[in-house]
DNA sequence: CTTAAAAACTAATATGCGTTAGTTTTGTAA
DNA sequence: TTACAAAACTAACGCATATTAGTTTTTAAG
């Protein structure tokens, strides 16, 4: 049958990550077949073997590759020397835009990780919870210095997060609004409310 | 093997969607099987099938409750007399008390409605652009009057909503702050933000 | 052209699934 | 006690799954 297409700069192994990728997204991972992978990468299934080692490793590989990513965007705003608005907002624009862009793999990040194997689960859930404290502590920041409303930390944490990871939703009405408006929005209606 | 047990005012077909509802949120709908729902009843799996028709009816069942409940609230506040602020905040604290009171069901119907067969995933999707719709209609509404900031309305409806459904993740922080607390700053958040 | 490796294939294994059929046990009312 | 219905059971069917083993085809270099 026919090859593997993969496109200019990327491997064999990334075009079939990048469509279960895709395939998980709108199936779930344990309705998503590595029949149906190989079907739409035009090949049977046993030769997806030859590049992967399992389908719980197109699983891994998706959910740390995003966590990795979010996580040195953290680092770079940590060590930034801006006010904590604009850290949280750059923080809100990083969301939106990596959301926006590489929806199939944040997708599959957000929702499907729960199927990860262990140790992995583990690995991911703690790193999880790690990237929420560190925005708690942003954010327990800010209020100390004044700039931002004393409401509990991990509230506000879970708030933003939850918003950005709704942008799955955004879809059908792209027509209506353009990313630039909708980023804009966004933070504008998490930093300064919707109240007149 | 045992009976299956239903408390004092549910009959077992309500015990068993109870159950079924906590699985299915735990593994995913296409993850969890009915023999492992048989299992938490203390049964066997074909004994199910004296009190439902079929997996796919469970699904069908949680979703288009859950459905049913947040569209009834949501008339009753189309024909509040209150203003647009008061109208959407009583529809985030439904939202979120709802969640936190109902989790696993509600849950299920926000995650894995997906996993619907026609003609009830057609259904359910109608159902929820058209949710979507009544409230940016509310905002828009809201907009003219100059109650509310002129953001798309559409962004404002997404974000809100998007941040009550993230009330999932609220598991294993409910020692630092009450429902109550987290519902009041989850809404001061969404209506006036966190700048200072 | 020959050769060797890469990459596809076919066939098969073991497992788990939802569900049905048929049977036995349990509970209740006459 | 008898009789009937509710609710459990066991066994099995047909199908789909991930994966492995072994084989053939394709590709590319010497």
């Amino acid at each position: 049958m026919a090859k593997i297409q993969s496109g200019k700069n990327t491997t064999k192994k990334e075009a079939i990550i990048e469509q279960a990728a895709f395939l998980i997204k709108t199936k779930g991972y344990p309705a998503a077949s590595m029949r149906e992978l190989a079907i739409a990468l035009g090949v049977e299934a046993p030769s997806l073997y030859n590049y992967i080692g399992s389908k719980s490793e197109l699983l891994q590989t998706i959910c740390f590759k995003v966590a990795s990513e979010f996580s040195v965007n953290l680092d770079r705003v940590e060590n930034s020397l801006e006010g904590t608005i604009a850290n949280v907002e750059s923080i809100i624009r990083f969301h939106i835009q990596t959301m926006l862009s590489r929806f199939n793999e944040v997708y599959v990040a957000n929702h499907e990780w729960k199927h990860l194997k262990e140790p992995y689960f583990s690995e991911f859930l703690h790193f999880r919870r790690d990237y929420e404290k560190r925005l708690a502590i942003l954010i327990e920041a800010g209020i100390e210095k004044k700039e931002i409303k004393n409401l509990h930390p991990y509230v506000t944490v879970l708030t933003i997060l939850s918003a950005v990871r709704g942008l799955e939703f955004w879809h059908g009405h792209k027509k209506d609004i353009t990313a630039q408006e909708l980023e804009n929005d966004m933070v504008n209606h998490l930093l300064h409310g919707i109240v007149k």
